[in-house]
DNA sequence: CCGCATCCTAAGAGATACTG
DNA sequence: CAGTATCTCTTAGGATGCGG
């Protein structure tokens, strides 16, 4: 399917309507967006403890359910090292870092809220 | 503040991280991409009564939960017409035909996404 | 060091009936 | 026609303690 976000077919503009409820629910959720924006600033895998500590404020449970869902949902990857003690990285995918365009579209977007609202 | 969303500093991106965050808080919510879409299809102002039947399944309470949630965050407008019986219609604000770009992203990634996870 | 299990609370979603 | 008010049910989020 190509798309054509500018096409005026209502049956189409439906279609985009799912794909995109699809992607959002994808990179929904509370640490999410914090998570992905960490793995692209490091531009290194991170383990989980150094995680931890960069997003600030979630605790370890939520940061490894979010990180298994991002791991579900193709986002990134998590490569365990059989060491004692127990080393696990996770990286961004190719189709994490495809993120990137979204992110700076809605970057745009909240600042041009925040100006207009005034926030 | 200027978008630098290349930049190599780790505390920027995290300023970016918590606007997008606050971004997508804003448009996330089980039936606001479906409502957006529509009234970017309609290229007109539409009813509630019309919002419903083209917003399948969602119901009554629901739809004017998120559309009051969509007018609080500045994306859509409301006019009432005092008429009998009651006339009101909603349209995308500035702000909400400003997503524009943000959702050709989102759905140019979740294309990619189909296509990799072969979904 | 990493992750899991448990238990709890808060918020989201939805069905239904009612009012101006 | 448009919107409220209740009352449920489900899901997300979070605190804490255990085990490989």
């Amino acid at each position: 399917m190509e798309r054509d976000w500018s096409c005026d077919i209502p049956e189409k503009r439906l279609i985009w309507a799912h794909i995109t409820s699809e992607a959002i629910k994808v990179i929904e959720g509370k640490w999410k967006i914090i998570i992905i924006c960490q793995l692209f600033a490091a531009k290194s895998p991170l383990r989980s403890s150094e995680l931890e500590r960069r997003v600030e404020g979630v605790n370890q449970k939520m940061l490894i359910q979010q990180l298994k869902q991002l791991e579900a949902d193709g986002i990134i990857s998590r490569t365990l090292y059989p060491e004692v003690p127990p080393r696990v990285e996770y990286e961004l995918t190719q189709l994490g870092k495809a993120l990137g365009p979204s992110m700076a579209a809605l970057i745009d977007w909240a600042l041009l809220r925040r100006e207009t609202l005034s926030l």
